[in-house]
DNA sequence: CATGAATGAGCCTTCATTCAT
DNA sequence: GATGAATGAAGGCTCATTCAT
């Protein structure tokens, strides 16, 4: 037994639950909820499979927990970016977009997405607090953007809430592409071209001609 | 018992594999391919366990069986839709988004590309084949399009490539969100309403302004 | 369908019994009877895995069926040939491990000891009909030399219910490990030549010295 | 509940592994491997059948392991007992045979030689571990006795590797047939009468008369 | 707190048996 | 008679969960 060294014990015991959940993550986005096994998640967590019931009841506990504690916080930051915003409508729509990339499409959050779409019907409860609290979130942020550029003049006037997901969509895409297929053969694209080029399409597709019309 | 009716023996024999695939195909999308037991399959397609097993080695050959028998069939009749069309570069990508809902995503086959976000990475061999047959025919098929309307001048002229991916996106994302959050949530939004907002967009981002520049 | 050619079915029919058990015993003796399929057998056999029960009532009753059929005739005849032998006790001694080879030993039927040796104590009446009918047939016929040589002073005097066990062992042995242990190694030995060593020490054995004591 | 007794875990532990391979073993020889069910297994064990996966494998690995901790032990302690002994070249023989008798014969692992002779052709390698660790080393036993009687004139002189298998069949069918036959029809025979009459037999056979020929 | 041995319900797979053709 | 598609009970194996240490 060392006599310096090794964080003491008290830091990890805060630590264990973030440090759990952020092994379960990885493999439930890799393999999905019912393939990831109990003891791999403990494993590349660096504790016993009896550990994990000391924090979390159950397996489905633990999904909850990854869920829960995935992308409220970058939420979060990116309500305060939108709220602190200067410039144009479009600049707003652009600072959101790399915004969260830069906030979950780089992170290990970002399977979440893909996890969700893998698992939703299989929990219906979990699928039912991440719409609210994400999806209707997220969505609240573009539609405010978009709003605010209707009705400045600065873009073309749509149904805002069909827009919105017209809008997310490739985003979203993006992310999903590279956990499932992309991830497997090594088929990557650059993702800041791809956004790129969906904010030139988007520009043109949202401002409209000179005139503003139609 | 009814005289007639009463299906003869041989007919069944031919048309059970496709029972079969088609019964795994909607418990796969809707739990997934661990998540789902070979009984519920067989009970879903009117027959016993043992009968799977006539017809597919094991649960991961039936796996394989519905994928490939999913989408080419699909894309086949797209290709030739293409093939003959003779309008405007946007008409021609119009007609393909249009003819892909009408052709996937209004049929069962619209959760395969569910299916494979959720299940590639752990199929390596599946996911490769679903690349090649289903995904860079359909990507070739917008390449298509795209090009003609880019050298006719029709369109701006930007990297193709890229420009496919990020134009695909809605339309698969529609299909992919319909198949889990919006599933389970009831929280469907119109999908003719969803392309129609996704093509007024595109129109106008390709298109550009009236001097064709940038 | 040929014009002529090919057995009639008629005698098909009768054949087909025997056609069956031999597949049967062959199969059995390789893999023993759980791990042998019927469908193998069937095979085997040329037919369909149904016909087996147009012929047996179950897995069960074929292998009685093959026990049955097995060494009887083989035993007839090596009775009739005691019966008429004329020589010294040893000479039938050695005619009847001599004909038991070639009878027995050379032929397929060489399986069923192995296979008694493997199965009785799951079928313990095939064990009782082997035991009476194939067992205590053999044992008497040995038994009958023995005494016969005993009480002409050929040999030693000795219990002679013991002494046959220790004399059909090696004739046993040598058929039991060319279907076991040696067929799997090819470490074949000639059984002529350890048929011959048998009896040259059996013939010192049982006949002493030459005061004919103790 | 008892104040004392019950096992500590740690000893379960270590004591395990020995207490499966025994209940395994009793069952693989009275039934047969492919007949014999895990779950039997572990019931005779006293644990369920879940335990046994924390040990072995797989129920062929299970196979494997009964055979390997076999007889080795056993074929040790006889090489000892043949390399200090001190008597006549015959003297050693019986030595070998009432010994083998004593250590295998009337223990539990007189079932591993009928169970190699049901499953050989079903395992090759085990078969060929046998052969090399048990029958190979066990013949040896035997050919170094021959050779020394024949050499010091004790014995008549014949081919030793042939003879070894004619004076070891019986030792080994007494055994199997304990297991088979004799066990589920209650015909059992008095043992030590059996080899002291094979032991009788192989006197005079190896000695041959007084003048020590032919 | 942490461990990992033990459990047993559950699932994939096999195969003896049946029966419509 | 002969076939082989269909069945479903049974068994090997896995893994979430528990609990004695």
């Amino acid at each position: 037994m060392p006599v310096s060294a090794a964080p003491p014990r008290k830091r990890r015991k805060e630590a264990r639950p973030s440090e759990l959940t952020a092994a379960a993550l990885e493999l439930f986005v890799e393999k999905g909820f019912a393939a990831t096994r109990l003891e791999d998640i403990a494993v590349r967590a660096g504790v016993s499979k009896g550990t994990l019931y000391l924090y979390f009841d159950s397996k489905e506990a633990l999904f909850k927990a990854v869920i829960q504690e995935g992308l409220v916080p970058a939420l979060a930051e990116a309500e305060s970016l939108a709220a602190g915003h200067a410039g144009s409508a479009f600049e707003l729509l652009q600072a959101l977009i790399e915004g969260w990339w830069r906030l979950v499409g780089e992170t290990r959050y970002s399977g979440i997405p893909k996890l969700m779409i893998a698992e939703s019907r299989n929990f219906p409860e979990v699928a039912q607090f991440y719409y609210e609290n994400v999806v209707q979130r997220g969505r609240a942020l573009f539609a405010a953007a978009l709003q605010r550029g209707m009705d400045s003049g600065e873009f073309r006037r749509r149904d805002v809430a069909t827009c919105i997901d017209v809008i997310i969509a490739p985003v979203l895409m993006l992310i999903v592409w590279r956990h499932s297929l992309a991830h497997c053969l090594l088929v990557q694209q650059e993702p800041r071209t791809y956004l790129a080029m969906h904010l030139d399409l988007l520009r043109q597709g949202l401002l409209g001609d000179a005139t503003g019309s139609p």
